[in-house]
Formats: structure tokens, C-alpha cells, sequence
DNA sequence: GCACGATTGTGAATCCAATTCATATATTTC
DNA sequence: GAAATATATGAATTGGATTCACAATCGTGC
């Protein structure tokens, strides 16, 4: 039995106009095609679907049953083809974020918060579980934004600057290296290092500066929740490095000190990857110009 | 835009196959025409439904999306298919019935009960509205079984018989005519006749007795329900003929007195009107057999 | 009851769109 | 890098849906 919409919607045609050929100009068609049309799939069906003993012809029982199950799928499609045009039109999409770096909830939350409210049509998800193949994901269309500090040459990827960082050096004020303006790689060699549970060429302290360095810390501690890395590091249980968005909560607390990385300044800039098609869309577009300017206020508050 | 079930249908098939191949062969058809389809459908829409970065193609955000409705809807269809095949076995169907006769709720409500039970899946209703032309309504497939007592000669119409019942004289036992044994066409003259709200030629006391022999009553009152003739009657304010089954109630009751009218025994019979097409299905057939012995039963109770 | 208008059915011809076949291209895997 | 797997493409073909012209039927008004 091989029905297809185009059946539904002839019944229902017919049932609006109430008979054949006002049915066929709803259709744009012509009386003797649906004639042919319910003919034929009378046939597939085995049974008659319309009574033809009165003259505009009439749903049968087994047609009426027919009709409700058209009244209930037709508006679905017509729902879909809507949701379609709004998706071309580009009012609605999905925008799923994959982030690389740990510590980037703590901006992004706020931003995806004030994106929600503009584009409401959207829908918004973080993933946090991919952070290693991001990038493929990203071409998959698993998800369709990488926040990431790690610029790579990929086809059919743009990379979209969003704002510079410094890893910032946070400890305990009882730490000894309290004391110094600067902390340099040697530092960090009786140190107990936290960090978060990634690679260490994820890991911008591990990056740009012990690497280089060969600096080994005395230990590395993995630590999950930015939270608990800072519950950590005010009972100088370790020392860690942060990127200075993260530590604006810490540096009026009298607990905690925090000091560039040195000798030279560091500064890492964030970037947020789209596939290159997406990048003009304007609820992309008006992501990424949040994306640039939110984390930026917030950090002056 | 014009989306068909082949799209909805291919749609899933390649979801649940994770390719066009795999998918081609679930659906009997090469890849290639799926290919081409799939293309065809992308053309529509005007965007990709699917990503081919990877390459057993996976669905687009856009493509979920028109999954989803694929899957609320298809199992609509099936459902309907097998409704079909329900309706074509004769395992499912329609019995709406007209009655023509208003004392006939009595018998027909247990027997649709009863019914009801061997015939779950059969809907079943009964529609007392349209008693005058319930026989095109039989025709336009509004209704698919009338009760009545008056066969007519229509094509397309089998009038299969019930039962018989005869149009009995009640009254209350204060009544004069209590006296006399049979209740002729003259013993109306002087009294207030209570009959059911339709046509005279509807009515057996004047198709069967007074139209012949030209008698009129004193007066005559249209009561709607039964249980108010009845008690009109029993109060003396009346008195009526109704069919026996319906007297069954009153006849050991001492306020009331039932007798034959005559002089001659009058005799009806009860049919059951189908279309010619029906009378062979299943459970219409297991309902006249149910409509011929049941009421003679309740009867004798 | 007849005639006219409206409505549906039918068959042949036509058209168009979906499929097939053969093959090219691209990706994954080992 | 070769083999295997997966998808795309283009031309040819097919078959189902539509059109056209007309027949058949029904309903209505006079």
C-alpha cells in the first residue's frame, strides 16, 4: 500500500470543496486528474474511500478516517516547510558550542544568556564533552561553534577572534612567592601545579612557558571545576594559572594573591571557529559581536 | 515546496541505515535514486538536510529537524495501513445505526451491549435525529443500519428481518376500558391518545387500526420519551399503544392494564436495513443474528 | 418529465519525474 | 598506496500521473 501525501491532500481538498472539481482548482489541477488520483488509490487501498451515490461525492467511512489522519499530519508538514523558510531566512538555527578550554563557561554562560533572549528561535547548547576533536565535530555539523585558543589552518573553517587573555598566576597569600611581582618559570619548580584535567599542549601555562622552559613543578594536580581549583589554592594546597577573567572573583579576596607571568607579558587571544558557510548568518554574526564585547565589560565590573 | 512520504520515508531509511547504500537496500531501491532523490529534496528546501564532510553522510541540524517530523508522522500512515487492513479483514468497521422507531432504544441498547464485547473495534453509535430520511442516509453511507417496521422496495438495500412484535393497548387500571378484553378502533373515540412526536403514518395504532377505520380520538398528545407516556398513562391522562417489549415493565404492575387490539391479532415485524454491500461483513451479520434472538429473549424475562 | 447545467468517469495520448545503469569521484581502512 | 566502501553524476529508460476530449450520470428548475 503505497500512500503519499499527495493522496492526504486531494482528500482533504475534496472534503473542503466538497466535491471533485472545486477540489481540483484548490489543487491547481484538473478534475479528471484526481478522478484518475482517488481511482487509483481506491485501489491501493482495496475499498472505497468516497460515496458516489449522491452527486457531489461524499467521504466514505473508511475516507473519514483517512481525512483524520491528513488533519493531523498536513499541518506537521506545514510546519516543517515553515520552519524550513525560517531557517533560510535565518531567523531560527542551532548553534551548538564545543569548548576547548575549561574555564570558559564562566564568560560564556552570561553570553549565551543575553544571546537567547535576541535570537529565542535559536537553539542553544555547550558541549563540553568533545573537547579533543572539536574540529572535526565542527565539520561533522555536530556542533557549529569551537571556542578555542588554538588557531588552526583548516578548510572551510574560520577562525573569529574574540579577545585576549593573560594567564594570570593565582596562590594563596601565605605562598611564598607571594612576595615576588613576577613569577617566571623557575617558580614553579617546588610548586604543586593544578590544572585542569586536559593535554598539556592544551594547557596555556604548560605552553607558554614551562614547555620552553623544561620546567618540570614538583606536582601536577588534575582539578575538574574551576571552583574547587581555587578552594584549592586559598589553603596553598598548590599554585595555578588562570586566564584573568577567571580570577576577577579572587582579586579583592585578601586570601589570594595574583601576579602576571613573566618575564615578558603573556597574552593569548580566543577565537571562536565556524564552519565558513555559517559565518555570515546573522545569528552567528550577532554571537561573535557578543562574543567580542561581553567578556570585555565583564571583566570591568 | 513539495515534500512527498518518499522523502520522509528515505529520510528515516537512511538514519537508520547510516547511508545511502545500506539505506537503498531497506527501501528496495538502487543508491543512485536515492542519490538523486535526496539531491532533488535538498533542491526543494533550498539547504542541505545532510553533512558529506564524513563519509557515510550523516543528517544536518536542518535534517534532524525534518526527521523528527518523519517520525511522528510515518507511524501515523502505518497506523492507518493497518487500520485498512483491519477494515478490509472485517475485524474493525462502522455500525451507526438510524431508528425510525423511538420505543426501540428499549432492545437495541443491550444489544449493542452485548455487541460491543465481541466487537471492540467496531464504533458504534446510535442516531436518533434523523428518523425521516434515515433511508438516503443509509445510501450516502451516513449511517449504515436502520431500524424500522416499514420495508421499501430500494435498490441497494437489503431489509433483513428482526423479530415481531405487536402493537399493544395500555392503560390505567382506573381506566373504563380495563372492562373490555380486546381494544377495538371505536374505543378511541373518547379517549386522549399518547403517541411518540412523528407522523401518523409512523404510528402503528393509526397505520394498523384507527387510519382504516376512520376513527379519530378525542384528542392525541406527542410525548418524546417512553418513561413519560408511561407514566401520563398511569395516571390516567391517557392512554397509549406501544409495542409489547416496551410494555414488559408495566404488565405486572397494578396500576396499569395491557390488552390486545382487534378485533383480528395485529402483528408487525422489525427489520433491520443494510446496503446490499454490508450485510455479508462479519459483525454486521453477527449483529442481525444478535438482533433477531436477543430481544425475544429479554422478552420472555 | 424533460432539459440543461453541473459533476464525475473513462480511455488514449502525453508528459514529466523518478529510477536505472554505467561510471566517475571521494573517503576510509588496512 | 591499494582495496574497499560510499556517494555523485549523466544519459537513457520507464512508468505513473496528468491532460484532453468526451461519455455518463445526477440534480434542479420550469
Amino acid at each position: 500500500m503505497y500512500l503519499e501525501l499527495r493522496h492526504f491532500r486531494t482528500l482533504r481538498a475534496i472534503q473542503q470543496a466538497g466535491g471533485l472539481a472545486r477540489a481540483a482548482d484548490i489543487l491547481n489541477t484538473t478534475q479528471s486528474a484526481l478522478s484518475h488520483q482517488v481511482a487509483g488509490l481506491e485501489d491501493q487501498v482495496g475499498m472505497e474511500l468516497f460515496v458516489r451515490r449522491s452527486k457531489p461525492m461524499r467521504l466514505s467511512a473508511a475516507g473519514i478516517r483517512m481525512l483524520r489522519v491528513a488533519e493531523r499530519i498536513l499541518p506537521e508538514i506545514a510546519g516543517l516547510e515553515e520552519e524550513f523558510r525560517a531557517l533560510l531566512s535565518g531567523k531560527t538555527g542551532r548553534l551548538h558550542i564545543a569548548i576547548q578550554c575549561h574555564a570558559c563557561f564562566d564568560w560564556l554562560f552570561p553570553v549565551l544568556e543575553m544571546f537567547r533572549h535576541a535570537w529565542p528561535e535559536v537553539d542553544v547548547d555547550i558541549r563540553a564533552g568533545l573537547a579533543f576533536d572539536s574540529f572535526p565535530a565542527l565539520l561533522r555539523e555536530e556542533v557549529d561553534l569551537v571556542i578555542s585558543s588554538n588557531p588552526e589552518l583548516l578548510p572551510g573553517v574560520t577562525f573569529n577572534p574574540l579577545f585576549d587573555y593573560h594567564p594570570t598566576f593565582v596562590a594563596s597569600s601565605k605562598n611564598p612567592l607571594a612576595a615576588k611581582a613576577v613569577i617566571e618559570a623557575e617558580d614553579f619548580r617546588d610548586q604543586v601545579l593544578i590544572t585542569y584535567p586536559v593535554a598539556r599542549d592544551k594547557l596555556d601555562i604548560f605552553t607558554e612557558l614551562l614547555t620552553e622552559a623544561r620546567v618540570e613543578p614538583r606536582a601536577q594536580r588534575a582539578v575538574e571545576l574551576t571552583a574547587v581549583i581555587l578552594m584549592l589554592v586559598g589553603s596553598d594546597r598548590g599554585v595555578a594559572v588562570l586566564p584573568d577573567w577567571v580570577i576577577r572573583d579572587v582579586k579583592s579576596n585578601a586570601d589570594y594573591v595574583t601576579r602576571p607571568l613573566g618575564p615578558g607579558v603573556i597574552t593569548k587571544r580566543l577565537f571562536a571557529a565556524t564552519r565558513d558557510e555559517d559565518a555570515a548568518r546573522p545569528f552567528m554574526a550577532h554571537f561573535l559581536r557578543l562574543g567580542r564585547s561581553e567578556p570585555v565589560k565583564l571583566q570591568r565590573e
